[in-house]
DNA sequence: CGCTAACCGGACAGGATCGTCCGGTTAGCT
DNA sequence: AGCTAACCGGACGATCCTGTCCGGTTAGCG
């Protein structure tokens, strides 16, 4: 029996094990349910009480922004080490996964920017996309028109699309057909405003 | 005073008001609130009681699918009225502006789908698009591969950018941005699935 | 072995929402 | 006027979620 397994979850060393499997429960539940999942059905998934949850994550925030670093952190590792050809499609494609993943990872985003009235965390995706996206337009591989704020445009359309399927399953088709429709363009006469 | 205007919305006579004063407040507030509103802030809002709510619509979505059942006719009667050139694009802005006017009416189609277990209600959509459509098609007004489901598709990438604005008139540009991008493309080189 | 700091669980109070129930009100008819 | 069917309001019980609080548990140390 590895180390890392307790028998009890008590006690000052339990802490580290206890807040992991708060993380891993959180994560598990925003994807399946949702940003809105009730935080009590997080503590009794991962076998702690209300109180180990409330310690450890004050706020849904909180507890959120620690599960969504990882999001970040993994967008920015690939923006950061991957410059080759075909880079920014293959960081666009990540990101799309990541929010296939969980769309709460775009509403926790929307949330921060509502409850903190601070626009920094979306403000996060635009810094990540600029280097990969100013790369792919220098190497002619994408439109040299397209800013960073359509594209997180285009992820919010995504969004929309996955959010209103009906299933994990039939949501990750209905994206790909929205992203076809992104990249190719409806093709009729939408004059500029 | 006009006849229509009672001092009291008592006895049998007022039935009738309070059902339309119930739909006024819920159509405001599921405009300014979403559709996941509080229904007893809706009959607090329309001046009467929970009882005269739930006796008038039992449920959340008897309530929804009476407000919205005005979208529905409004689309049908555009589609079949207006089969001028433009009209598919007339349609279409229509289609949009309502979505701006309460994305409730999107919430709406996916709640009656998980709950009912019916897609019929969002398939209305399509058939209002259908028509229209064909006709914009022969007269070589958009693209002859776009289907119905394309524009669903788009009407849900443009309700997601819609819910992720923090209000409501920047909602409107953010909108309007998404569209011209679905319409021009974003021009870069996605694979076919 | 006993003490203590760190930590845990779950009961609990507070607050929000849902949906129901019944005493009270009204219009129209006799 | 009196009666009755139709309708209304808001109190109320049930349920759910949040966030706190405190008695109990554990690891490590002298």
């Amino acid at each position: 029996m590895p180390a890392t397994v307790r028998a009890t979850n008590r006690g000052p060393a339990a802490a580290a094990d206890n807040r992991r499997a708060l993380l891993d429960s959180a994560r598990r539940l925003f994807a399946e349910r949702g940003y809105r999942v009730p935080l009590n059905a997080i503590a009794r998934d991962a076998g702690v009480g209300q109180g180990s949850l409330y310690r450890h994550f004050p706020t849904r925030l909180d507890l959120a922004f620690a599960i969504f670093e990882d999001n970040y952190a993994e967008l920015e590792r690939i923006a950061e080490e991957d410059t080759g050809p075909g880079a920014f499609l293959r960081l666009w494609r990540h990101l799309i996964e990541l929010t296939l993943g969980s769309t709460a990872f775009v509403e926790l985003a929307v949330e921060a920017r509502r409850e903190l009235a601070d626009p920094s965390y979306g403000d996060r995706l635009l810094r990540i996309l600029e280097g990969p996206l100013a790369r792919a337009q220098a190497a002619a591989e994408v439109d040299a028109a397209l800013t960073v704020e359509d594209l997180a445009l285009a992820h919010r359309m995504i969004y929309g699309v996955i959010v209103t399927q009906p299933d994990a399953i039939s949501a990750r088709s209905a994206a790909s057909r929205a992203l076809r429709l992104i990249g190719r363009g409806l093709s009729w006469q939408e004059e500029p405003t």
